[in-house]
DNA sequence: CGCCAGGGACAAC
DNA sequence: GTTGTCCATGGC
């Protein structure tokens, strides 16, 4: 079944967002050979979906099951108003901010499978993209059938020497064991945490091994959708020491974003780090 | 506190 | 081609 949406550039760019770092397997399909469009494709959980501009009749088309439409309205955060936040930030006298609406423009947080998210933002501590991309991948083809994320029930009983062997997880195999095995026994449930407020979640996250603030931030925002969340990565903080020098502090920086974009910081922090990175 | 862990990307030489 | 640096977290 296909369903048609009219969406404009402002409002959904996939290459915006599938290389914004916050989704390591979102794809471009074809190239758009033969003039046929662009197609990208996601999953997310047991969900899959294609889709494409349709430029007759100017739409995006997803192409999924009847029952899954729902499902990826909500993943891709259909329900958000983004241009009302870029609103705010055109009207803003924040130059950085305002040039990287530009560069990202079509930018949405998506609303992520938990358990794909927790894993793969724990993969990515001490790591790039490139290589986070490879090892997920890798997981997926060995301990699933290639497109869906394994199961926690899988990777829990997956010995650490064979998932450390040519995976390039290194020694995040072992939390990610430990993680799979307590979530598989049911003494982790992170479907639970998500629906805690903003502190008790963050105070949850960070309780768990392999999980530090900067991974729980990215766990929060992408996973959980904590819109408030700010992730500070080293892109972010090359960005606040090179391109927001007038705060003299990180914290009087943060102050700032908190007062001028509350309820969409991590919004504001994708636009920034898609930009930075972009160079 | 400082150091190490595993390994690929990337820049500099 | 080879070398050096980067990277989040936890354990020691």
């Amino acid at each position: 079944m296909v369903f048609s949406k009219s969406l404009t550039a402002e409002e959904f760019n996939p290459e915006i967002i599938m290389n914004s770092g916050q989704v390591f397997r979102m794809k471009k399909e074809t190239a758009g050979a033969d003039g046929m469009p662009d197609t990208y494709s996601a999953c997310s959980g047991d969900n899959d979906v294609y889709f494409y501009l349709n430029k007759e009749k100017d739409t995006w088309d997803f192409a999924c099951e009847e029952s899954q439409w729902d499902f990826w309205c909500r993943y891709f955060d259909f329900d958000t108003d983004y241009t009302s936040y870029n609103n705010i930030i055109r009207k803003s006298d924040d130059k950085f901010l305002k040039d990287s609406l530009k560069d990202a423009f079509g930018m949405r947080i998506l609303r992520q499978d938990l358990w794909e998210v927790f894993i793969s933002y724990v993969i990515s501590q001490n790591n790039n993209i490139p290589k986070i991309k490879k090892s997920i991948q890798i997981l997926c083809d060995r301990y699933s059938d290639g497109i869906h994320f394994p199961k926690a029930d899988v990777l829990a009983f997956i010995p650490e020497a064979e998932l450390m062997d040519g995976t390039a997880l290194g020694y995040r195999a072992d939390y990610i064991k430990g993680i799979s095995e307590r979530v598989a026994a049911g003494m982790l449930d992170i479907e639970a945490i998500s629906k805690l407020p903003y502190a008790d979640a963050m105070e949850a996250l960070l309780k768990i091994k392999g999980v530090g603030p900067k991974v729980a931030n990215c766990i929060m925002l992408y996973g959980f959708h904590f819109m408030e969340s700010y992730p500070i990565d080293t892109w972010m903080k090359k960005i606040i020491s090179e391109d927001y020098k007038d705060y003299n502090t990180k914290d009087a920086y943060l102050d700032y974003i908190n007062s001028e974009y509350p309820g969409f910081q991590g919004y504001v922090q994708q636009l920034q780090f898609y930009h930075k990175r972009k160079g």
